[in-house]
DNA sequence: TTGAAAGCGCTACCAT
DNA sequence: ATGGTAGCGCTTTCAA
């Protein structure tokens, strides 16, 4: 069986509430005790229950990640920033995928609270923000992550949306490009709404007006994607400049360019976002606004923990800034097309 | 504060004992005062501490994993499938990066006895194996995913690396091609020899051999691989035909080869291993050996929950098939060099 | 510097 | 069909 703290106790002929202590590095043990207690703690592989201590009173020093799938990319290495920071701050963190449903949603949120989680990070979408508040009135922490729900009181760390529309918008103008379109994810992704949103304002103060039908939405996958871009590109005067709300419709994208004969970025210019290991293993490798994903996580994990020691309540509102990375999918519009 | 069986018991004018009964289904409660109790639970919010019940001896219905980055598509989709079954289950997952580092590997593997996890999945590299022995004494359930170590008496599921090897090495023959290479991980990933061994043999039984010199390693990240295949494209006589023994060094080989004006598959063919969501974005989309990831993770889970159901103790070795998928990155050799 | 004892929230056994 | 109660392994006063 396992040992426990009374066997340790025993074993050293001392209360547990000396082992206790040792244990938590408090009160006041003579050094001979403390030395002769860990040794036989080494010797019995002795490992605490941190089950009982969390019952005690002690966090769990665990917290919980809800993503919309841990094997897109995006969300891998928002996961991997967030555990990262978590491991350092002495945390470990369960990770739940949702596939975007708010059944799961729910059900995830649920058992977290059952196994007493120290937070909550939340990273996928929820169409009914009511399903939170029970966290709230618990006082769980709650962190939201590159995602807006104005109506919560809860901390959130999202990146400027609307800038990074902004961004791609003025790479391509400077290229020369005036046949644009927008590939975007379905209108219910805020995020998605503000980066079309950024990108329309952009052009607008350039004097060009994107036209609502090159504006085209597909689903989160690969081949829809491809699909809306053929039908985008296969158009007569079809646009030389795309900008697409994340790094897989742009592979879309390029494939669909690649499909029907054009050459990127020769015939047609590409730009992704988020910046994920999908952008620099693409022919050629993607244009895209880069989200700064690692400090994405590790905020989040921070304002949680910050929460958790200072009992401060007010919810923070973190905004980070996206960033342009040029590579090679985005290139001059052609020569007869420039203004 | 949080409501406790004691607020429902009180509130329901019933004893704990019978609250514990609605929550668990069990024994005989009266329809009438499960309906009751179970609608104050609600209104309450009530949720059962998962802690305080696995200090009574019940489960605590998580599970650890272990990979070296989940960030890595290959682990990421991984721990997808292990996610899924485990939900599927009644479990939840904590998972941990090693960056395939002993010293973190002991720290987690401490971390997750502590938090008295019901099993552990191990996908990680351990170069010394005596660190998992503690958790052996302590009869921890434990289950080794892609990943052989034979001095230990523990669950294994793996796929046939060997046979994997012999695939690429059949196909690249049939293709016609006679100057081959390899691009390997470091000697020290077991599974890579395997791979690396079957396409040797493979290649003997038809008649032709690898020469040492036709097989490079490289580190496990792009820009490793991308310089190791530029060596090898850039000398004289370069091979025609290249398998890799994962999706991102294959990616590194389509970048050398594209740097160097080789066209692929025209002059140079490719293949890669594991069939991660990488292949087929590339360009050309990657001929690869596919691993069967959602299966490794779906019969790892189960081997776990069937060791804590039935106390069967004897250890399974289950060995799973990986499988061609071609794509177009391979190639008919190019015909002055053709047999 | 150390120990005794009262919980923490729940399960399970034994009564009733 | 329901309730009383003894733990589970630990932390934390309060005494000694």
């Amino acid at each position: 069986m396992k040992a426990t703290i009374y066997d340790i106790a025993r074993e050293a002929g001392v209360s547990i509430a000396t082992v206790s202590q040792v244990i938590n590095g408090k009160g006041k043990i003579s050094e001979k005790r403390r030395a002769e207690i860990m040794e036989i703690m080494e010797r019995l592989h002795y490992q605490p229950s941190a089950i009982a201590a969390a019952l005690t009173g002690k966090q769990t020093y665990t917290l919980g990640l809800l993503v919309p799938d841990i094997s897109n990319p995006y969300f891998a290495e928002l996961a991997r920033a967030v555990e990262d920071r978590s491991r350092q701050l002495g945390y470990s963190v369960v990770i739940c995928s949702t596939d975007n449903k708010d059944e799961r949603v729910e059900r995830y949120l649920n058992l977290l609270q059952q196994k007493r989680v120290d937070g909550m990070m939340i990273g996928t979408g929820i169409e009914n923000a009511e399903i939170l508040s029970p966290l709230l009135q618990q006082s769980m922490p709650v962190a939201l992550i590159a995602r807006h729900m104005p109506a919560l009181s809860v901390h959130t760390v999202t990146i400027d949306d609307m800038l990074g529309g902004i961004l791609a918008a003025q790479h391509l103008l400077e290229l020369g490009h005036t046949r644009l379109a927008v590939l975007s994810e379905p209108s219910k992704v805020s995020s998605s709404q503000e980066r079309v949103r950024g990108f329309r304002e952009a052009l607008q103060r350039a004097g060009h007006v994107l036209e609502r039908d090159q504006i085209r939405e597909s689903a989160a996958d690969l081949g829809s994607a491809k699909q809306e871009a053929l039908r985008l590109l296969g158009e007569e005067n079809h646009p030389t400049g795309i900008f697409c709300c994340n790094d897989i419709q742009a592979i879309g994208a390029l494939q669909a360019a690649k499909e029907l004969g054009l050459r990127v970025p020769r015939d047609v210019s590409i730009i992704g976002f988020d910046n994920t290991i999908l952008a620099s293993v693409t022919s050629p490798p993607l244009t895209t606004i880069a989200q700064p994903i690692e400090d994405l996580g590790r905020r989040a994990v921070d304002l949680l923990i910050d929460e958790l020691k200072d009992e401060q309540k007010a919810p923070q509102k973190i905004v980070l800034k996206p960033e342009l990375v040029v590579r090679d999918s985005a290139g001059q519009a052609p020569a007869e097309l420039r203004k």
